[in-house]
DNA sequence: ATGCGACTAGAACGATCGTTCTCTCACACG
DNA sequence: CGTGTGAGAGAACGATCGTTCTAGTCGCAT
């Protein structure tokens, strides 16, 4: 059951998704090309005519996650009440899918070159959802907009870690506090 | 010079605190014992008398931190305003020392197994900070001490890893003013 | 003087790392 | 029908991993 009728794309696909979900779950350097190949059902002269090496594969990884959060914020964007419905998703986002910390943090933790290919796509993913929640702050009517983004972003990573470290439920209702406080309104 | 003259304890403590920097500037698994020796100017008999392995040498790393860190916290304990002089500890901290984000996290992110030695270690440093934090606030008069300690534990993981991602540069006031808004105070 | 303990230097272990290679086979397109 | 091209398994590359071992050296105590 190799299913041998889907010849190119899929095993691209296959495999990225094989090496994001062991990437995240176990760690990048802890995870063996061998690893991967054995748990997607590949051969490596297949996954060497995909992907240059195990770096491509790591960059793969994050631009799906990068991917999957713009998705899932375009879904929300269209909430009568944008910030409520950010603050919400993230609650969620901690809770259900991403309960081994944040992929872009822990990914950081492991690449200590700011100038290497990981860290500048992290870097530019930051950029990009500082400035999602600038415009949601600003469309909730927010007085300075930059500085309740900016608070945002780092109870976002501080949710996620915390939720890993310390349990999503025993820090759900912190979150939530803690960004009402910083917006100025009640999201809970 | 290589000081033959301090025979036994010092070349463990010296192990250590090479490892110890090695480890948080460039992650744990991506740094080789042979690093750490030839770093140390050590050979590979001594390290192995002084300690089991490299998994030693990681948690000995830890250990380390958290001295550190209930070092730190404890000379700030005799402040007038604990939580203030907590709160700018931090902000210190995030902006000279801890600039790689924080070594308990990064820690986690390439230890996934919560029952390994080090996740337990990260667990028992976690909850003790928390502990402390919520003395500071009971100290300061907050009616819900606990939220507020568990607020501010999120915050500090929140600037520790927005400052190595970010730049602490742009997390210090984002951090004080959130702060300030959690605790009902102005910290700042 | 002698022996013991702690150091260094370095070879060597098996295992695994990421990568490259050869060879075979199936299927599609001309 | 012949011929790519892409995917298959798997051997093999050199490098590095963490660890163990042997040999030799130095200082200091008995």
């Amino acid at each position: 059951m190799t299913t041998p009728a889907a010849p190119a794309q899929d095993a691209r696909e296959r495999l990225a998704a094989t090496a994001s979900d062991l990437f995240y779950r176990e760690g990048i350097h802890s995870v063996g090309v061998d690893r991967i190949l054995s748990e997607a059902g590949m051969s490596r002269a297949t996954m060497y005519r995909h992907f240059g090496g195990k770096e491509d594969l790591v960059v793969a990884y994050l631009e799906r996650e990068d991917r999957g959060i713009r998705a899932q914020v375009a879904a929300a964007g269209g909430s009568p009440d944008p910030l409520r419905a950010a603050v919400h998703g993230i609650a969620e986002d901690v809770a259900r899918r991403h309960t081994r910390g944040c992929p872009f943090i822990n990914a950081a933790a492991e690449y200590p070159d700011e100038a290497s290919a990981v860290r500048r796509l992290i870097a530019t993913h930051r950029a990009w959802f500082r400035g999602v929640l600038t415009q949601a702050a600003a469309g909730a009517g927010a007085s300075d907009p930059e500085r309740v983004a900016a608070a945002l972003v780092m109870l976002r990573d501080a949710a996620l870690v915390g939720g890993y470290l310390d349990g999503a439920e025993n820090i759900r209702e912190a979150f939530l506090d803690s960004a009402s406080a910083v917006a100025g309104v009640d999201l809970a």
